[in-house]
DNA sequence: CGCTTGTTTGTTATCGATAACAATGCATGA
DNA sequence: TCATGCATTGTTATCGATAACAAACAAGCG
């Protein structure tokens, strides 16, 4: 008990007593036991973060985001990789769980992630969504202002002169796959565009998605002058498939996407993209999430939507016909759009 | 009793108390409090990750790695973020000890993360490096054969005819930064070319780094025809600088670094890198400290040396008087290089 | 019938930290 | 001298799960 005192730093030691458990902590090396502590305190200073891959770029500045809030409020993260797994995600959900982390902080697989969210909330267990909402669901979230984001994209596509556009979306079981396509079907309605079935595919949102989706559509035998894949990985895919078919991008076939990739954007600033500001995704999420944590946030659920940037570089505008933006000769030319600066 | 009996599938229990257990498990959404239990067990299933920072393309796949091969052997990821600082680093450390973590996959900040790590290692904690080696450390570990690798990559810029070639690297407080100006050395030496101290840029290796080192190197009397830089965010800066002065990369100077970028191999197939395993890295490091928490290891350290690939691109080989590989005008030729194949 | 054996369930103590309370020693003032 | 206050230190019980052991009861057997 004198011992838990002086780690505490409570009042009521002796100096002289304080001093000889100082140093007996020194030379037995001890550390007090959080885990041990957590039992009697109910709580583990420890939250969940699943998102469905670090790796991708959009998905490490968020997880970055969140440690970093996370630390500075003095929590520590646990991080899972649900690989877009719905089975795998509530694995780890119950697992988190189970390991009482005072909190999670989820970017769900899918619409269907729903069924291992609300028994969460039904217990008040402090839930908030990065990234994707989830139908019929009351929860702190933070997302993007999809729709918009994609409207944008497709309006500067159709005022640079092109009016077939195709798609390249998810299964439709996403919240930011459907907001994307409502943009993008807003910005087409906007410009009088018919709406064309054949010119939205949809796939799995990573690259071989992209790959098979664009093989798809190089199959139509009136092509569209441009493609707008829903993220980052699809649009790899795109590429992929575009190089295969000897089709160069923007000469042959506009592409744009969501989401920009930083050293990309630095290296070769190529892509014309929607920019999310992703790591504020991760700390505004883990902040709402501190906040519910410890009883500040009140009874109502908290909808942050977060506006994103068109970043116009080169990928879309030269088609023949369609006028560049930027003569396309000098190496210099490759520096316009560029996001970064040291 | 009994229930902890039912849960964990024991023998020796009724069947209809069985029965009754789980429907009161089930009404009362009990679940069972896994930090209670190692409380008991005296381990958490949890390890320990540390690297200077997620959003590195390097590094993402390590965490990758290692948080999945974690989760299959029932283990969680505490992820830190240590941002290269060797304070904030230190303090993860004794918070992952304190949270009982059962072991430590660590990618230190510097040589100086020795004085950490020694502590640890001397109350025999399980512990495995990866990426950086510790000077006098007899510890676990997985790096890759810097050396080598930067070897292979001068030899190719002086087989292609670079003659005077600069190098960024860090402040020679790193096992990597070291191995690899080792690497550039000897390739130099073998090819009689010497050594020229102000070719060679210590900085820190981020993109500022990386920026402010290539502007030294610019200001040089006679710029050199190459510059080879120690890793992915340093070229980024680098790229950065040369634009700024108008130099565009392979035609006024080459460019290659280590560490491959998965996007930009498929987006952009430029860079002539060495690429490092990276996801292996985070697994088999997870695979090591796995071993060694469960016992299976053996008082002697392993000491894994990987291997990687010399991936030529278009960055280095278009000098004038330097023939490029290929010649450079199709769009398909953009292919050359490319790794990833759906 | 009494003893053993096996099945099932319940008690107690433990992991490590700490809240709540109890005890100890010493000094002060009535 | 003895009660009282104060500073300091120690005890007990608790968090939740479980190991080790104990108890309760039925069946089988000589």
């Amino acid at each position: 008990m004198t011992v838990s005192r002086v780690i505490n730093g409570r009042s009521g030691v002796d100096e002289e007593t304080q001093r000889r458990v100082e140093e007996a902590i020194e030379a037995l090396d001890y550390v007090p036991n959080r885990i041990a502590r957590g039992l009697v305190s109910q709580h583990t200073a420890t939250i969940g973060l699943i998102v469905p891959d670090v790796v991708n770029p959009f998905f490490s500045p968020v997880v970055r985001g969140a440690e970093t809030a996370a630390r500075k409020a003095g929590y520590r993260l646990l991080l899972c990789n649900s690989e877009g797994d719905l089975r795998l995600e509530r694995e780890y959900i119950e697992d988190l769980v189970s390991h009482r982390v005072d909190g999670l902080l989820l970017a769900p697989a899918s619409d269907h992630s729903r069924h291992s969210v609300f028994p969460l909330l039904r217990r008040n267990f402090p839930v908030v969504l990065v990234d994707r909402s989830l139908p019929d669901l009351d929860c702190d979230l933070v997302v993007s202002d999809s729709a918009s984001g994609a409207r944008r994209l497709v309006e500067h596509l159709v005022a640079i002169g092109h009016r077939e556009i195709a798609h390249v979306t998810d299964a439709e079981d996403t919240s930011t796959g459907r907001e994307r396509l409502r943009g993008y079907r807003e910005a087409l309605a906007g410009a009088d565009i018919p709406y064309r079935e054949e010119l939205v595919v949809r796939t799995t949102v990573d690259q071989i998605g992209g790959y098979r989706a664009t093989q798809q559509i190089l199959m139509l035998d009136r092509l569209p002058t441009a493609i707008f894949t829903v993220n980052n990985m699809t649009v790899v895919g795109a590429m992929q498939a575009l190089r295969e078919r000897g089709l160069s991008v923007p000469d042959d076939m506009g592409l744009v996407c969501f989401d920009d990739v930083e050293h990309l954007a630095v290296l070769s600033p190529f892509l014309t993209v929607i920019d999310q500001p992703a790591e504020t995704f991760g700390s505004l999420g883990a902040q709402l999430l501190l906040e519910r944590i410890s009883g500040k946030a009140g009874a109502r659920s908290r909808r942050i939507v977060l506006q994103c940037d068109l970043v116009v570089r080169q990928s879309c505008c030269s088609r023949s016909g369609i006028p560049r933006r930027q003569p396309s000769s000098a190496p210099l030319d490759v520096m316009s759009g560029t996001k970064a600066d040291p």
